[in-house]
DNA sequence: GCACTTCCGCACCGATCAGTACGGAAATAA
DNA sequence: TTATTTCCGTACTGATCGGTGCGGAAGTGC
């Protein structure tokens, strides 16, 4: 199955609940999993699910390979959970922008922090939720099914959120929610794929205006 | 050194002038190099650069990994030229689509030709150039920095064939042909990974015609 | 027929893949 | 201290990766 990873937008994100005791028994854990975590998100960011092996992931964390597999189950899991932290990270300004108080503010917000998000100087060119995986072998299936899902959970919610602004009449009385949402998202995928090319952050910002002229009037 | 794959387009196709004597020398290759090729185009489209693996490609194709080697190299060279294959076919819509008479036709034949391209039951979903390589480890980084020059190529044909828009009075003097065609690439590989995730074409077209529904007056 | 050239299936190469067994070290609770 | 529990570095597994050496078979021109 695959988890819904956008849940946090919809119920609001709760840590999850640690044990009482500060230390459970034995051991503790010589690492810090949340660093280990942004370091392998970064790697998979960078060069897809395949294209990560186990020694790039595994060297970025600064931990063995032992002490991964302990804290994160396998590969799999943990592209899973790096997927997460994407998603309540580098993709936070979706929810930010679903709660703008207008449809055309949330569609501008949005591809705004996609331009944003995907040309960060400081961060891999693109976005995870795309490139992490769109085409693939047997072995990276599961990777591609899940960020599929995904982007259409992404979708589902800009649908939603548009839904509320004709019902509120914020937009006009048969606009089809469904379609703005996808071509929000058909566009910020585009701008994903350019700026994973070496597209200029600021050749972006006008792409996304362009994108966003047509904007049903409110 | 990367080819110019779109070299064609400009030039007109020539095909590669065959020797004089029909049969060169020795025993004749024993499989249609051709067909050989097509299958290989659609393992790459079908599961990227790093996901083919030579024992899928050889499969599909049909021959053994000495024959692949002694006819197409490697399995980089084997992507370069199942590349252009792809632009010579699954991509000749772009070529039509640029010898429309007016810019808005040529943006409507676009945006059309990729989403018939992106979603033709008969092939894999989504479009080569954008899902064969878009973030890789170190061995596929060559293949990445090839596809990524393609989409450039691409940008760059439709600028042309814009600013000729603009010298002609098709275009409104003062209109940016590079921003309409990084535009249109923006919203066509959007395209291309919605339909690698399974959007259907009929949602795309609609998507397609929104994108240009604030296309400049002609 | 001959001599020659090329094709291509089989078996193999070292490197790397994801994943694991093991055991010493370290930190806890008593 | 002692017993217990967990951590995690080393070394390894079988499988698969891209790429090759070899040699018999098959087709060519003469």
């Amino acid at each position: 199955m695959i988890p819904d990873l956008h849940r946090s937008v919809r119920e609001g994100y709760h840590p999850p609940v640690r044990d009482q005791q500060k230390a459970p028994i034995g051991r503790p854990r010589g690492f810090d999993a949340d660093k280990a975590l942004e370091q392998a998100m970064r790697v998979f960011w960078g060069q897809g699910y395949e294209g990560a092996s186990l020694t790039d992931l595994t060297d970025a964390m600064g931990i063995s390979r032992t002490s991964m597999y302990a804290a994160f189950g396998n590969k799999e899991d943990l592209f899973q959970q790096a997927l997460q932290r994407y998603t309540d990270g580098p993709a936070a300004y979706v929810p930010r922008a679903l709660a703008e108080p207008t449809a055309r503010q949330v569609a501008t917000a949005f591809l705004r922090g996609s331009v944003q998000a995907t040309t960060r100087p400081d961060s891999p060119a693109g976005c995870l939720g795309v490139q992490g995986s769109l085409a693939a072998g047997e072995p990276g299936r599961s990777a591609r099914d899940t960020l599929a899902a995904w982007r259409n959970s992404g979708i589902a919610l800009l649908e939603e959120r548009f839904q509320r602004a004709v019902d509120e009449g914020d937009l006009p009385a048969g606009t089809d929610p469904g379609l703005l949402a996808r071509y929000l998202m058909t566009v910020a995928n585009g701008i994903a794929v350019q700026a994973a090319g070496g597209a200029a952050r600021a050749d972006l910002h006008m792409v996304a205006d362009m994108a966003l002229r047509q904007w049903p009037p409110s």
